[in-house]
DNA sequence: GTAGGGCTATAT
DNA sequence: ATATAGCCCTAC
């Protein structure tokens, strides 16, 4: 499926109150789009509803906020005063979080301030505002003052920052403008109306170029005969005593041609979506820029000027046949979707951001400055900074998190898609034994995505194969073969793969060896086997994650995905049969 | 989704 | 060499 028409879909569902997992499914599917600001916002705006809705203020939220300032800024707008609210609320509740009533018990308080407000906050000069400047001040003095500490306590920062959120995001959505698709499907349900009273709004006829004029003369004036057709048929032939209206219908219908059976004929229909899906091409490809927006595009789609902008956003719940089909696809893609994007969600936790974050390792200019602080290529004003507390004991770099977010932003984005690929790219195998032998529905795999990423680890891939030769015919028999005690343990793989692979992807530290990509042409159908061999590199668990662990267990017993969801971004990257078997040892060495 | 056993890398 | 920790697989 071409990329654009890919982005119109995601745009579409991303306004639209669908269940997550479907739009999880489009994501993972769909090829995404890697040049188009308006794109990434709404990613990330749906990103932000997702964490409120959800009632959860986190960092994550604050990150969403400062990638959504950034593209902004790149655009040169300037951040609002909702913004800066809803982010400086955001920052305050991240840290008022780890406020303890007594001000001595208040490390991990400090280690929060410096993490979000002196990392962060105050190096995010765009969100400045007079309350962030006040909130600043009552942050750093809780650190030392139960007075403040205790005026912080009493009120309901969680709540504020909440709906701080929620009010930027309504003025957000406003912004952006309706949907590409549903400008559309109300340009070509207004040309209908119009078609359909033989003049378009200007009292013009409908001009030749318009790509709907087609479907809507021929259905507009098909309709006007058959509905006057059907007035006769009713006035003059009356049903004869006894028959049932069916019969009646069935009568009806078969008075008319075949080809006029149906309301709006599939070859006419397709013929107009082709129609409509080219032309809108043409005038993405005449005016594509980062910086188009879809309602310039769609007001440019036809001759007839839109008189109105702020179209209704509603406009598609009330759907005319061309609009119906104008998002056809849409539902094709969703029905397609619903059965397989379960299996996916399995494998991705948070597509909405991953599929930023993939979009971003596409994009040649990179917009995440806030999670690369260190690396020197800012370009933007930093606002005062709260001192590298020189005096008195730095907390180092707030231990692992900061840290460790800004490693697994990048590796967990790398470690998510590659895993979507991967796990495709099995499912795709028809002799997997999971799968059964399966037929995968057939949906567009996101070639650019899973390529791109996939690049150097199939060169990897290239290079185990070499190491490896493994000859094995049957991998159901190479699975089920019993080893001899002497003999190398099939799964003893490792090794062999570092001593390969040694200079290749290990830059990127935490990040898991990855099978070859399946989209090679010499990709062998036994490949999926050897994938089973990979192994997640060995992460030890910090003093952090144990901790967390322990208080998750008494909070929620041994209900291990809910706590990985709960502290996600404490245990990053661990799955939930890591938290159990973490426990496990845990529970073991305590004995 | 969780528990439990097995395997492997790493620590002692 | 052995113990332990971390990860994987599978049964329920």
């Amino acid at each position: 499926m071409d990329e654009k028409i890919a982005k119109w879909i995601i745009e579409f569902l991303l306004r639209k109150p669908i269940d997550e997992k479907i739009i999880n499914g489009v994501l993972s599917f769909l090829p995404l789009c890697n040049n188009d600001n308006r794109f990434k916002k709404t990613i990330l705006l749906r990103a932000v509803q997702s964490e409120v809705s959800n009632g959860s203020v986190s960092e994550k939220l604050l990150d969403l906020l400062e990638v959504i300032e950034e593209l902004d800024h790149r655009e040169g707008k300037v951040a609002s005063n909702l913004m800066k609210e809803a982010y400086c609320l955001v920052a305050v509740d991240c840290t008022v979080r780890f406020l303890e009533e007594n001000v001595e018990e208040n490390g991990k308080y400090v280690e929060a301030v410096e993490r979000v407000w002196r990392d962060r906050v105050c190096l995010m000069d765009s969100m400045a505002s007079e309350e962030l400047n006040l909130w600043l001040r009552d942050i750093e003095a809780a650190v030392w003052d139960s007075g403040v500490c205790e005026k912080i306590w009493m009120r309901n920062t969680r709540n504020e920052a909440l709906k701080a959120a929620k009010s930027y995001l309504k003025e957000a959505w406003e912004s952006m403008g309706p949907a590409f698709l549903e400008l559309v499907a109300k340009k070509v349900g207004n040309e209908v109306e119009e078609c359909r009273r033989g003049k378009d709004g200007g009292g013009r006829e409908v001009s030749l170029e318009n790509p709907c004029r087609e479907l809507v003369v021929s259905q507009g004036t098909r309709n006007t005969q058959s509905c006057l057709r059907r007035k006769h048929v009713a006035m003059k032939s009356r049903r004869p005593k006894g028959a049932k209206i069916s019969d009646a219908e069935k009568e009806e219908d078969a008075q008319e041609p075949v080809n006029e059976a149906s309301d709006v004929p599939a070859q006419q229909s397709e013929k107009v979506q082709e129609t409509l899906q080219s032309d809108s091409m043409q005038q993405f490809a005449a005016v594509n820029d980062i910086h188009l927006d879809a309602s310039q595009t769609a007001r440019d789609l036809s001759p007839t000027k839109m008189k109105d902008n702020t179209t209704d956003v509603n406009a598609v719940e009330n759907k005319t046949g061309p609009e119906i089909h104008a998002t056809a696809e849409v539902n094709r893609v969703q029905y397609a979707l619903r059965t397989s994007s379960r299996e996916l969600h399995a494998v991705v936790t948070d597509p909405l951001i991953e599929a930023f974050k993939m979009v971003e390792t596409m994009t040649p200019v990179g917009v995440t400055g806030n999670h690369d602080n260190t690396a020197g290529n800012q370009t933007r004003p930093k606002m005062h900074a709260i001192p590298k507390a020189d005096s008195g004991p730095q907390v180092p770099e707030s231990s692992s998190v900061k840290h460790a977010d800004d490693r697994n932003l990048n590796h967990d984005a790398h470690e998510k898609v590659e895993n979507v690929s991967s796990k495709m790219a099995t499912n795709n195998m028809s002799n997997d034994p999971k799968s059964g032998g399966q037929i995968q529905p057939e949906v567009d795999v996101p070639r650019e995505s899973t390529d791109i990423n996939m690049e150097n680890i199939e060169k990897e891939g290239e290079l185990k194969e070499n190491a490896q030769g493994n000859g094995f015919c049957n991998p159901k028999e190479q699975l089920k073969r019993k080893r001899g005690l002497m003999e190398p343990n099939d799964t003893s793989h490792t090794l062999e793969w570092d001593e390969s692979v040694e200079n290749s992807s290990r830059g990127l530290r935490g990040s898991p060896r990855l099978p070859p990509s399946p989209n090679r042409s010499t990709a062998s159908p036994l490949r999926p086997y050897e994938d089973k061999k990979f192994r997640r590199e060995r992460r030890r668990w910090t003093a952090q994650e144990e901790d967390t662990l322990k208080e998750a267990v008494k909070k929620f017993g041994h209900r291990w995905t809910m706590i990985r969801t709960c502290y996600e971004e404490v245990f990053n990257g661990r799955t939930d049969g890591d938290l159990k078997d973490k426990w496990r040892n845990m529970v073991k060495s305590q004995r």
